[in-house]
DNA sequence: GGCCGTCTGTACGCTCGCGCACAAAATTTG
DNA sequence: CAAATTTTGTGCGCGAGCGTACAGACGGCC
């Protein structure tokens, strides 16, 4: 256990004073894709670090679309909203890509944030990462094509896996767009086509990674840019 | 002074004692339509309580386009970010419409929040509304038609005018949609021949609030819904 | 190996909104 | 009152992406 909390970027940097507040109700469970951890406008029960995987806050409408407004990886916090700020999801969260996280009954961080003072500011420097994704995002759909938002989705992407191929379905990336599954197969072609990926059923390999920078707009750069000065460094 | 924090409904809902923490700092400024209240990226130093009119928060991108994430009133604050998560602006704050505010620098701010649970409580439920705006609004601009979008703005822009004629460009309405003039000229004209609206250089008219929160998309309500459940009722 | 379900490539008409351009109307300015 | 500026109405071609449909390709399962 002691171990695994290094691999969460956000509790690796606590003091051992402060993870101690939550430590002993650390529970470690596995995440699949698809799994829903809060569903939209339900109270917040547990709160989970992911420890590797990445998982999809999606803003969902009543016609039943559904859209993405940020990624959290391992250097962050599902949930943490309930610790900081209301203990209601704004949000659906989804699991996009397997991975293991340490869960922790809300409750329980909500007293560790009372208790200590760096806790809480951590967790509020996440949820600042948040707003700003879900911001940027907002700019994002309603100003930049499907190729670009696609390019800068699958780098995301690419940087939570940390492999350089993995499984993704056209239907799935979609829905994160926010875009129908043969806009998806148009641009994903695109591309393919410039050589900066080989796609094959669902099977995405990154050939080129600085291609795709290029390619992408600048939301995925901002996002980064805005969590590297506002995440304390990793040590 | 005192007679003007009860127009600020976030202010109002506080107790005197954690009024007075602020209370001697607070200065009342005016607030002209285009006024730059902070600049994305840049450092919050006042944080300002409006007590009328509105203020816009704008995602810029590189290219130069600007885009509406949310849009506060005297129910909230500009800026109180500062005083609760980071010290920089995530996104730009403009004045759409004139009116007053009580301005106070933000290192006041933290103080208080740092000294009073519930004034830090208060803020870090408004920065949920603004959490949650920039979050439908990802979905509303990638989802929802420019006529719906503008029924949805005219719809907010109404309730904090609380007149039923103002004056507004569709070169100004066209930034905050993030679509370009003459499709706001376009869409104002449906709602017009629909017998919603008057429009008539620059000046609109409400005339069927009922007919256009119809017509409106789902982001209208929904985010009003939000604010009333969790905002303090006003007493 | 054969069947079936899932995923993908692609095509076609259509709508929405862009990009641009320009004239008309109203307001401001000299 | 005339000129300049701002704001709006509108038209036209165009491209992006939708909605839908369908066939082919692949993988899993028996």
């Amino acid at each position: 256990m002691r171990n695994d909390i290094t691999r969460n970027r956000l509790l690796q940097n606590l003091d051992p004073a402060e993870l101690a507040l939550i430590e002993k109700n650390l529970k470690s469970v596995e995440m699949h894709t698809g799994d829903v951890l809060h569903s939209q406008r339900s109270r917040i029960e547990k709160v989970y670090f992911p420890l590797s995987g990445m998982v999809s806050s999606l803003m969902m409408t009543d016609e039943g679309d559904a859209i993405e407004t940020a990624a959290i990886g391992r250097e962050g916090v599902v949930g943490g909203s309930a610790a900081v700020i209301t203990d209601t999801a704004i949000t659906q969260t989804v699991v996009q890509l397997d991975g293991r996280a340490l869960a922790v009954p809300s409750s329980i961080l909500v007293e560790a944030c009372s208790k200590s003072m760096n806790f809480h500011d951590a967790m509020r420097r996440y949820e600042a990462v948040l707003t700003m994704q879900a911001n940027q995002s907002s700019a994002c759909h309603a100003l930049h094509s499907v190729a670009a938002r696609l390019c800068r989705w699958l780098l995301h992407f690419h940087d939570f896996a940390e492999t350089d191929e993995f499984s993704l379905t056209q239907e799935t990336i979609s829905h994160m767009l926010g875009v129908r599954r043969s806009s998806v197969s148009v641009a994903a072609h695109e591309l393919q086509h410039a050589g900066l990926i080989t796609y094959s059923r669902g099977r995405i390999q990154i050939l080129d990674r600085e291609g795709m920078e290029e390619c992408a707009c600048e939301c995925y750069g901002a996002v980064r840019k805005f969590m590297e000065e506002t995440l304390p460094r990793h040590h």
